[in-house]
DNA sequence: TATTTAGATGAAGAAAGCTTCAGGTTTGGA
DNA sequence: TCCAAACCTGAAGCTTTCTTCATCTAAATA
């Protein structure tokens, strides 16, 4: 085995008391905070210590390097979002076009504003090779779902299910990145979530045969 | 004027001859080369110029730091891509929403996979804190554009054109972004091209009044 | 209470990158 | 041909950052 090719990604130690526990979230947020204020390319180890309150060995002690942080961050986010959405296809199954586009929307636009600083952070993160890695993984397993689902429409099936998945997702994420970037007035958001449907329910409506 | 605040990022010095030209062409190239095969994280100033095959010296003749090789980069791909956007609304200026819809696509899609390689490369750049406002100039190009272009519809005007414009923009940047990301494979591109349209169509069909 | 284990600390080693600049080469005009 | 301006070079200074580890403190356990 190559010694560099080998990079261990898991944490060191995984926290058994209280304390521990408490640190390890702290640095999370710590993170997201530096993430937003300082920028990705000012983000360091130090600094990310500094603002959790703790040392930096102690952030040692449970990510065996910086590029493991984010990514720990990063994946727990993209699975809340997968997660939301394998949960509203489930609940949709069966049900007709105009009902999954509200569902899905909604479930999207939940899961991805539920914490909004995290979710303009990590925009930052999802650009590394390892990133879009793990961005990938959530795509799969949410398009995967939802062409399922597609396939158990009540009214008039879709044609090519995976296609109309994989670009109503891509379609919800731009949108909601835009919003993200631009900054979210609690006014727009709610007529963001409400063009999304209107987007959602034509375009579904529009592919089915 | 505080030291540390002002940072140039205009060129250091202007090419005249033709081999200084070349020069920067072959830096240009180079860097979302690098950015390509080694990612951002590894993109370093000599690293560019050693693939570009001119030394770092000559690197930093043209370009006063790193941030403005990048940005000049970024620039220059998205200033393309709002120009083909405005020409699209004016020739669409007066057709029906159907017929903006196609040219709209078309437009994007052409402007954007263009270059392919750099529009991968540069959504690694996009993300900093500058890259962000170089992106937010173009959506506003963009969609102020495409806000007049909706209010002159010929067939039922759309009651929110900018909010819609924002939101169309967005969508096919995210289709695009998806596409890009996953690995254009040549069909699956005219397939893409079909599927934007017809979400765009759909939706600008259902926001008229 | 004594002992052991978990957790925390932060100075410092090591590595890497950005940027400069003094000196060399090429070009184009006089 | 000769000179000035344009252009190129790359070693090295300076700074920054990652990461380790010997040492210390707190908690749990017997």
């Amino acid at each position: 085995m190559s010694k560099t090719a080998l990079q261990t990604f898991e944490p060191r130690k995984t926290p058994v008391q209280a304390r521990s526990a408490a640190s390890v979230q702290a640095i999370l947020q710590a993170t997201v905070q530096v993430l937003l204020q300082e920028g990705k390319v000012k983000l360091t180890t130090t600094r990310v210590a500094q603002r959790a309150g703790v040392s930096v060995g102690t952030l040692y002690q449970y990510f065996p390097n910086k590029s493991a942080l984010l990514q720990a961050l990063l994946k727990a986010h993209l699975d809340g979002v997968a997660d939301a959405m394998e949960k509203a296809c489930a609940a949709a199954h069966g049900a007709s076009l105009a009902t999954m586009a509200e569902l899905l929307t909604s479930a999207f636009v939940d899961a991805k504003f539920h914490d909004i600083e995290a979710s303009v952070a990590l925009y930052a993160v999802s650009d590394d090779v390892e990133g879009q890695r793990i961005a990938r993984q959530m795509r799969v397993r949410a398009s995967k779902a939802m062409t399922a689902l597609f396939k158990s429409a009540y009214t008039g099936g879709i044609a090519e299910p995976t296609r109309v998945a994989e670009t109503l997702l891509s379609a919800m994420a731009g949108v909601s990145r835009g919003m993200l970037e631009s900054g979210v007035k609690p006014g727009t958001m709610a007529a963001m979530r409400r063009e999304l449907t209107v987007l959602a329910r034509s375009y579904l409506c529009a592919s089915a045969e």
